[in-house]
DNA sequence: GATAAATATATTGTGCACAAAATAAATCAA
DNA sequence: TTGATTTATTTTGTGCACAATATATTTATC
């Protein structure tokens, strides 16, 4: 009682105006919701995030660089999902704003590496304030929270592993 | 057992550096999946949606407009949770490619009225075979589709919900 | 060891996404 | 009615996000 069939007779749509209204509904959209949530997280995020002057996916690549550091460009866009293209001016600013260095590897003069400076690896402590103030008054149990997470992981895996499919054909 | 605790004592982290560490963990993130899940997302649909000659938020916008034409500016931005000035570029993109018209409203000269042509009617046929091809291949129950939507929709009404009070404030 | 294929970043051009400010029309108030 | 406030949309400026292309370095192949 489950599985996505696709028979033929499914995807001829030509002659089922009803299933066509059905299939178009914004609100039987998966993947609408995600995109909503998504702008909506980034636009609670952007004023918290201003104080420390970062934005959404700086901020996101700066948790990266705390896990560990240096890390090569290729390395930040892999674990963020982002494409080279994205990251490089992206990386520029936080380089301009003092928190990275931007150096060639001498191992291997194609290579970037990122790394944190003394101010970057200092706004770290300020930076765990900021998952504790978007939370505040969230009526959402820890449970829930859990659950939301482990769901949407398990979709990022399947849409990055399709997404990795499709760029070696 | 649950429910998000904000007690002072757990707000002030200068002196855990442990907790600093797991708060900010890219994995335990509820946040970061999301993102990564909407541009994901936004790059499967990508190549299926040029050939409709839309793009990902264009396609959300006239799903919108095929539910009922016309709409008001603010109408389309409030069903899709955006800002306003996202739109209006976006909707002068879609009456270039002849999907929509824009109009001043006669009853109210402040709003504009977006409404489908028949090009942009038509256009609702082909489209309901996006979905279709979307979910080609991929191994997702219909529950767990369900499953899923439902539970990013409850929190997409609660992002939104917040985001209208800080806007009242 | 020259040449080709593969790899890693950077650049270019298009299209969002948002906040803040500007414009203009409608409504309210004195 | 006039002047102030509110409402609806547009404009401006910054920062993603991506595909396609360009550039440079490394690794394979001969």
């Amino acid at each position: 009682m489950s599985g996505v069939r696709s028979g033929p007779e499914e995807l001829d749509i030509e002659n089922r105006p009803d299933q066509a209204e059905e299939l178009l509904r914004l609100d039987r959209q998966v993947c609408f919701p995600l995109y909503a949530a998504s702008n909506l997280i980034n636009r609670l995020y952007r004023p918290v995030l201003a104080e420390l002057g970062l934005t959404y996916p700086q901020y996101l690549t700066m948790l990266v660089l705390w896990e560990r550091s240096p890390r090569t460009v290729g390395e930040l866009a892999a674990a963020l999902h982002l494409d080279g293209g994205t990251l490089t001016p992206l990386l520029k600013r936080l380089e301009a704003s003092g928190f990275v260095t931007r150096t060639r590897d001498v191992e291997d003069e194609r290579r970037v590496l990122i790394e944190l400076t003394a101010q970057g690896r200092t706004l770290k402590t300020r930076a765990a304030q900021v998952p504790l103030t978007l939370m505040e008054g969230f009526e959402y149990s820890e449970e829930d929270a859990d659950n939301l997470r482990e769901t949407v992981q398990d979709l990022v895996a399947m849409l990055a592993d399709r997404s990795q499919r499709r760029e070696r054909s």
